[in-house]
DNA sequence: GTGGTCTAGACCACT
DNA sequence: GTGGTCTAGACCACT
């Protein structure tokens, strides 16, 4: 499950990376539909509301596009900048990390090893 | 600025992390007062009434304990342990950063190549 | 294309408004029949449910006149009130417009000048 | 009441346009607040949530910014273009009437016509 | 009290 | 069934 209730950031933005993430990954296709405002609340288990205003953001910024009565497509345009914007995220999340460790006095040589460690991690979680 | 009105973690954690951070890193030493209610609250930009609750939370975990009417003192016991919780904030930031990377079809040569591209930021930034 | 499917008013009002300008202009003659609902769905890229809705109305509203098996006629009395209603449209969104200006504080004088330049733009738009 | 339920344009469209020409007109003034979600809602008898969806339209085009328990500020930059906005939708309900005008097979000088009966209609309303 | 998020459920137009 | 709008009402963090 990639959403949790209890992760500070709202529904509605963990949903929109969701779908953000399939994209990039291919599971979902440009010019494809996505599943519709209820499957996916039904799927996430959440209202079709949230699910709607996590729509509503993916539209805003270009990388589906809705049809009433018909269902939300993938754009080509959209799904183009995907990669780069999923590859924002995880650099992002590295950038937060180091900033942590450097102001909070833990070395560079220290911060890397964690690096490794959750690397590890991953890799032995993924197999 | 580590703190930020518009980040979805509430702001008396952000303030938590804040204060933990300066612990692990020696800026607020075991045994010495970290800054009043009033005085943490000037320099944040935020009500008195958060910090007050964020310093709660942190009594409560035992980074700090308050001494009526004196001030609130890192214990040593808890000094201790902020190092070791800040190097797992800094694992957790990793690690989310792998797992976005894994499930979006970002292979781990890729990966690593946008935690060195963020290290050298972060290199430069400091200087 | 004066049908738009992202505007609020609804496809069957829309087209409905669409042959009553027609009508107005005298493209569709009353005694003549108006293109049936598929030719029509197909010209306007919509479903032929949209259309029959539509003419539904305009047939209740006495403009055209069905002939069972046959197709919409233009009545003669709809011919001639559709000038009047569609002259209404044109004078409502003047007024609409005056009522704006009004209610934010742009003086008569720029309301005239809006009205200028849109009758320029729309001139050199026709030719 | 310029907040029409049967209008087909959406109720929140309708509230944004409304503080929009408020702060057009300088009823709402930069630096200072807009009436809170509560407030407003009450005012145009409509749902707390509508006038969020409003506001929250408002705050992305940058003509107010919220601050969470405090209130929603109009901006400095939002209150500059907000006149140019409304000239805007002032201009276009003309564009649009002469284009209906144009469509239907009525000639300019009637077009004037219904504009100039309009403008004293509006001269008579206002007095 | 103020904004921010979420659920539950209704009704609409369109396919 | 699909998206789009709206109401009613709850709970949260912050002032």
């Amino acid at each position: 499950m990639t959403i949790d209730p209890n992760n500070p950031t709202p529904l509605f933005r963990q949903i929109g990376d969701y779908v953000r993430k399939a994209v990039a990954s291919g599971r979902y296709r440009p010019g494809e539909a996505i599943p519709s405002l209820r499957t996916m609340a039904l799927e996430l288990h959440v209202n079709p509301n949230t699910v709607k205003r996590a729509y509503e953001d993916l539209e805003r910024s270009g990388l589906i596009q809705g049809k009433a009565g018909v269902g939300m497509f993938v754009t080509l345009a959209g799904a183009r900048e995907a990669k780069a914007e999923v590859e924002g995220m995880v650099y992002d999340c590295f950038m937060e990390g180091l900033r942590i460790a450097q102001g909070s006095g833990i070395d560079g040589g220290r911060a890397r090893e964690l690096f490794e460690r959750a690397w590890a991690e991953d890799a032995r979680r993924v197999g």
